[in-house]
RNA sequence: GGGGCAGUAGGGUAGUCUGGUCUAUCCUCGCGGCUUUGGGAGCCGUGGACGGCAGUUCGAAUCUGCCCUGCCCCA
């Protein structure tokens, strides 16, 4: 394995399937389309990137688990929900040799597993605002073109948050609220994004309106990253979900839901991802540091080696690599797994009592002291998030452009994104993606006066259109 | 949604058109051993494969059909 080379990232297909594989993040060999299988490394990546999500979701969230069959007839109740899912939906019918009396669905998304129970749950305003979120495996039986991480049948990393509040004022605060967590949890993978509001046509089945977060992949298509839905009362109407308010009023609650799947793992690995494997921001990095030996004879440095290991690994996962290979081929294989950084230690760095570090994303190389390594450590690391950051976010702007006709709008899809005026009519939105290739990603807050490049009428409504995933 | 192409050890391939010493090639990989170690080491030994089901045939990796899986292009 360690003879093959990875396909250079300017062919991002091909480089995208085979960093998956050599990487070990997941394995696409199991024989069911469209669905993977997590390697114990890839696990650990994920583990990682999770427990970031967790902790900004439990300052104020309580984690659940709802189950994963939901019965037909709660399935069919919210009728434009069904609309958006039915055709994606598994079913489950027998039991054993037997049918079942009610098939049961595996759920695609869990609105109709958990609202059923909030109605159980929530009685009076003062059990309000209730926000809780699951992380679950959801399915979805994808009739396009499947992706390892992007478009799967089984999604085994949905973060999926639902709150309720009294009023639809307060249920538009959560989704900002919701939109400014995301952003912390993406700035801590160090992948910038844009959030736009989605058109009606192309919001979630069953909601008011629909955020979204998207970032855009080294072939210029969006990725969208993460959801936020404001359901209004629709949801509280089908599944009776009531409250008493302070007065002795019966009111529906106001709900909103958002998710998160494993297309984050997907993005933090496009987005940084380079020729040579994975880069991976410090925070995520399941080793951070790979201490390499460089035998001589006369010399044991191996002995320092363990020394500098036992200095590091208390506060940094730090990892010996005293296998039988040598210096060169230990450096491929750490740098495909994205190691932050590298330390080398051989006969200079020994008679001089140093260590050399390299850095994974620049390969800049620095000699420090020991007395001085834990300080150069810390700040390595921390530059490096902010390097990886900081690139992305360059690149990601360079590549927004704004165009003032259809013709610039189509030449750039081609790369990234164009920031264009729309009128706000559904057919002119559609119409601006067939003529331009591309889509309709949503509306940005931003007003900016103009005229829609389809009907000329004035506006100043601004959208981001892209060909996406 | 429409149209192509492909599936041979863990990974990548030769062989398929023209069925027969294919007892399946080469590289990589795994295991055992010896020598090595500042950017993918060398030698010796050894291990492992024709996607599935059915059909044609004396005989199928090779031909036919269906299924499964994957990739590419167009909308």
């Amino acid at each position: 394995m360690k003879d093959e080379k990875l396909p250079r990232k300017e062919k991002f297909s091909e480089w995208y399937n085979e960093i998956l594989q050599m990487a070990e993040i997941v394995d696409v060999r199991y024989p069911i389309k469209g669905i993977c299988v997590w390697y114990p490394f890839g696990f650990a990546l994920r583990q990682r990137i999770y427990s970031i999500l967790r902790s900004l979701l439990d300052v104020d969230h309580q984690e659940v688990m709802f189950p994963l069959l939901i019965p037909e007839n709660e399935f069919m109740k919210e009728a434009e929900h069904i609309k958006g899912f039915e055709e994606e939906v598994y079913w489950v019918t027998k039991g054993g040799s037997k049918s079942l009396e009610m098939p049961l669905a595996l759920r695609p998304t869990s609105e109709t597993a958990i609202y059923p129970i909030l109605r159980l749950w929530i009685r009076s305003h003062v059990d309000l605002p209730l926000k809780i979120y699951q992380i679950v495996n959801t399915f979805r039986c994808e009739t396009k073109h499947t992706r390892p991480l992007i478009r799967v049948r089984e999604i085994t990393s949905f973060k999926e948050a639902h709150t309720a509040h009294s009023t639809w004022g307060e249920a538009e605060l959560q989704v900002k609220d919701a939109l400014k967590l995301y952003g912390d949890f993406f700035r801590r993978l160090a992948v910038p994004h844009v959030i736009t509001k989605r058109p009606d046509w192309d919001k979630f089945p069953g909601s008011d309106y629909s955020m979204a977060v998207d970032t855009l992949m080294p072939d210029g298509k969006a990725l969208q990253i993460g959801t936020v839905h404001h359901l209004g009362t629709n949801f509280a109407k089908t599944f009776d979900v009531r409250y008493e308010d302070p007065v002795g009023e019966q009111r529906y609650v106001n709900q909103t839901c958002y998710g998160i799947s494993e297309r984050c793992v997907a993005a933090m690995i496009a987005v940084h991802g380079d020729d040579k494997g994975l880069v991976l921001p410090p925070e995520i990095a399941p080793t951070q540091i790979v201490i390499i030996p460089i035998v001589a004879k006369g010399m044991d440095t191996l002995d320092a080696c363990k020394h500098v290991l036992d200095m590091l690994k208390g506060e940094y996962r730090t990892v010996l690599d005293d296998s039988q290979e040598r210096p060169g081929a230990k450096y491929y294989k750490w740098e495909m797994k994205g190691v932050p950084l590298r330390a080398e230690i051989g006969p200079r760095e020994m008679e001089r009592d140093e260590v050399m570090l390299v850095r994974r994303d620049t390969f800049k190389r620095e000699t420090v002291p020991l007395s001085k390594l834990s300080k150069a450590v810390e700040d390595m690391l921390s530059a490096i998030h902010a390097n990886l950051y900081e690139k992305a976010r360059q690149s990601l702007e360079s590549r927004i452009v704004d165009c003032k006709t259809l013709d610039e709008a189509k030449v750039a899809i081609q790369k990234g994104m164009a920031k264009v005026s729309w009128c706000g009519e559904e057919g002119c939105g559609l119409r601006m993606g067939e003529v331009t290739n591309g889509g309709v990603l949503g509306e940005l807050a931003a007003i900016e006066s103009g005229k829609c490049l389809i009907c000329d009428k004035k506006t100043d409504k601004v959208v981001l259109m892209a060909r996406s995933y």
